[in-house]
DNA sequence: TTTACTGCAAAGGGTTTGCATGAGG
DNA sequence: CCTCATGCAAACCCTTTGCAGTAAA
C-alpha cells in the first residue's frame, strides 16, 4: 500500500517523506472528500508541528501525480481520491459528499459519446448531483456548518 | 426579455435596478461562462462606477432567484446560466468552458437513475468533462492565460 | 553531499462586509 | 417616505510564496 504510493512518488521525482505518506493516506483512504482543514485536523495527530503550507504542497504534488483531484466549491476546495468515473452526490444541507453507489458505467459511456461526437479529448471528469440527502430530508439537519455549493 | 427578468426578480421579492439587468443580461445572454473580472468589464462599459461588490451581490441575487450557477474552479468561479442538464467541456490548456451539444439526454437519464436508486433528491447538477479542446489539440495554444483547473 | 522538503511567517488576491449616499416601489 | 441597492473602503480568509533549517537519496 504505502509501497505503491512511495513508488509511485518516487517515479515522479518527487521525494517521499513521512509527512507525504501520512497526507496521502489521509486522503486516499478517505470517502468524505475532505477539505484541507480536515486533512490537516487528521494529520495533525500524528504530525503535530505540520503546518498547511505543507498540506497544500503536498496535495499539489499528489493532484499532479494523478492520484487525486482537487474539487473547488463556493468556499473550500475538497479532495477527490477516486478518479475514476462516476457520480458525487452533494447535500446542500450538511455539506456531505458521498460517491454515488450507481450510474459509474454511465458516466463512461457519456464520456466516450461527448469525447467521440465533440472531438474533445477527455482526461477526467467531474459529475455533482446537488441536493438532499437521506439524513437531511428526514428532517435530521446535523451540521450544517460545512454546508456546500 | 427584460420584461420577463424583471418579473422574476421582484417575484423574490428583489428590487429591480439597471445595473442588475445589465449584469444578469451579461451573463444570461453569455455562452462562455463568465467570470465576475469578465462580466464586471463587459458591464463597466455601461456602468463605469460599478464596482465588484455590486457584481457579487447581484450574482448572489441571481443564484438565489434560480436564474444562474455559479461554478467554482481552482482560481476563480464562472457562472453558468444554462441551469438543464448537460456537459461542460473544460480545456485545461486555454481555459474555455463550453457546453457540449450532446449528451443532454444521457445527463437526464444519469440523474434520475441516481435520483431514484440512492434516494436523493437532486436539484441541480454541474457535469464537467476536462481535456483538450480542438484548437489547443491543434497546437493553436492560444491565451494560456485562464487556464482552469 | 546534494537536493529538495518542512515549518514558520508574511504576502497575495478573490470575496465579503460595513456604512453613508442614493434610488426603487 | 421607507426600504433596500449602490459604491467605496476596509476587512476576511483561503492559498501562495520566501527563506532558513533539515531530512531524503
Amino acid at each position: 500500500m504505502q509501497q505503491q504510493l512511495a513508488a509511485r512518488l518516487r517515479q515522479w521525482g518527487v521525494r517521499v517523506t513521512p509527512q507525504r505518506l501520512a497526507i496521502a493516506e489521509a486522503v486516499l483512504n478517505s470517502s468524505d472528500h475532505p477539505s484541507v482543514q480536515q486533512i490537516y485536523e487528521r494529520v495533525r495527530q500524528h504530525f503535530p508541528s505540520m503546518t498547511l503550507a505543507t498540506i497544500y504542497s503536498t496535495l499539489d504534488v499528489l493532484e499532479q501525480s494523478g492520484l487525486i483531484q482537487e474539487l473547488p466549491f463556493q468556499k473550500v476546495s475538497r479532495y477527490e481520491p477516486n478518479l475514476d468515473p462516476h457520480v458525487n452526490l452533494v447535500c446542500v444541507q450538511c455539506g456531505d459528499v458521498v460517491d454515488a453507489q450507481q450510474g459509474h458505467q454511465a458516466v463512461v459511456r457519456l464520456k466516450n459519446q461527448v469525447a467521440r461526437d465533440a472531438n474533445f479529448e477527455i482526461g477526467w471528469q467531474r459529475v455533482d448531483f446537488y441536493g438532499c440527502c437521506r439524513r437531511c430530508a428526514a428532517g435530521q439537519a446535523s451540521q450544517p456548518a460545512t454546508a456546500s455549493q
